[in-house]
DNA sequence: TCTCCTCGAGATCT
DNA sequence: CTCGAGGAGA
């Protein structure tokens, strides 16, 4: 049996994913013999240039495989032949060219992981230098923008703005659909969220902040367990997710807090074993309650089970 | 409070 | 790859 072993290709100084909506960028688009960078060709190369919200210029090329024969399924699937390959430059030329093209503008691509990665190998191996533009995805713009959709392939994107698909799998023609996806994906987020900036601060890391979660009640059971109770959580529980049981807690009239003080009654130990970083399997907060009872604290250490019946019996 | 880490789950590109 | 859930540490 044939072992391969592939080499690591870390791309080093690949471009970051940037969530913006520049005026000024490039489109990007690859037609490849496959999907994988390391055993797969580059077949064609399209780029469409805008400066200041109007295109520019375009670039497109087929470029050869050295007579390789290419699979009926890419074929099928592009309408790139053998035959058309035969005279078309080498994937070196193209390349230079398209990197000249293409300049330091920031890239624009659907799922454009998959053309950087196609282009970074390639550069490093042709042309012996890295591609380092940083780049914008419209798959994940959309993955945010669109959650509604079934899914958010290319295809999707286009019929959801009544895009014109009927040419698609050309290079050139995908640069387009992309780019007019990116047109309308720029005033989703106007529309969704007024104003670009709104859409890109809700796109930055967002910790869950259980203190606070309100609630719509307004009379309490005052002789249940939780009522003016301060609960932390500690670990991923296994029926609910951390919101939906704080939400729980707050709903009768209990607080939750993010951190152990003396001010805390109930710790809710969820599941642990996931977190590799935590040692001994205590938590910080498990440590801190621990300490905090030896010291005479009221505080009650709970595990997800009995936080449960806790709130069967009431 | 903010930044960075880890893990598992779920997609997309030709 | 990216995201969400959650932890650790400054």
């Amino acid at each position: 049996m044939e072992i391969i072993f592939k080499t690591s290709n870390q791309r080093k100084y690949k471009g970051k994913s940037l969530i913006s909506f520049p005026d000024s960028y490039c489109i990007i688009d690859l037609e490849t013999t496959g999907l994988d960078p390391f055993f797969d060709r580059i077949i064609e190369v399209s780029a469409i240039k805008i400066c200041n919200g109007n295109i520019i210029d375009k670039f497109t090329s087929l470029a050869n495989i050295d007579n390789d024969e290419l699979s009926s399924f890419i074929t099928q699937l592009t309408g790139i032949t053998t035959e058309m390959l035969i005279d078309a430059p080498n994937l070196n030329d193209v390349l230079s060219e398209f990197i000249d093209f293409i300049g330091d503008n920031i890239i624009i691509g659907h799922n454009a992981n998959f053309d950087i990665n196609f282009i970074y190998d390639n550069c490093m191996t042709l042309l012996n230098k890295p591609f380092t533009n940083d780049f914008i995805d419209t798959l994940r713009l959309a993955r945010r923008l669109l959650p509604e959709l079934k899914n958010h392939k290319l295809v999707t994107l286009a019929n959801n703005y009544n895009i014109n698909y009927s040419n698609a799998h050309r290079a050139l023609s995908d640069c387009e659909i992309t780019y007019n996806c990116y047109i309308n994906l720029k005033n989703e987020a106007l529309q969704k969220y007024g104003s670009i900036d709104a859409f890109i601060n809700s796109c930055k890391y967002h910790n869950l902040k259980v203190s606070e979660i309100t609630t719509s009640k307004t009379e309490f059971d005052t002789s249940n367990p939780f009522y003016n109770k301060v609960c932390v959580f500690t670990g991923k529980l296994d029926k609910m997710t951390r919101a939906n049981a704080a939400q729980m807690v707050v709903d009768l009239g209990g607080i939750c807090n993010n951190s152990i003080t003396q001010k805390t009654d109930y710790l809710i130990l969820g599941n642990t074993d996931y977190a590799k970083n935590v040692k001994d399997g205590k938590t910080a907060k498990l440590k801190k309650a621990q300490n905090l009872i030896l010291n005479g604290s009221e505080l009650e250490i709970i595990t997800e089970n009995v936080f449960y019946e806790m709130l069967s019996n009431i």
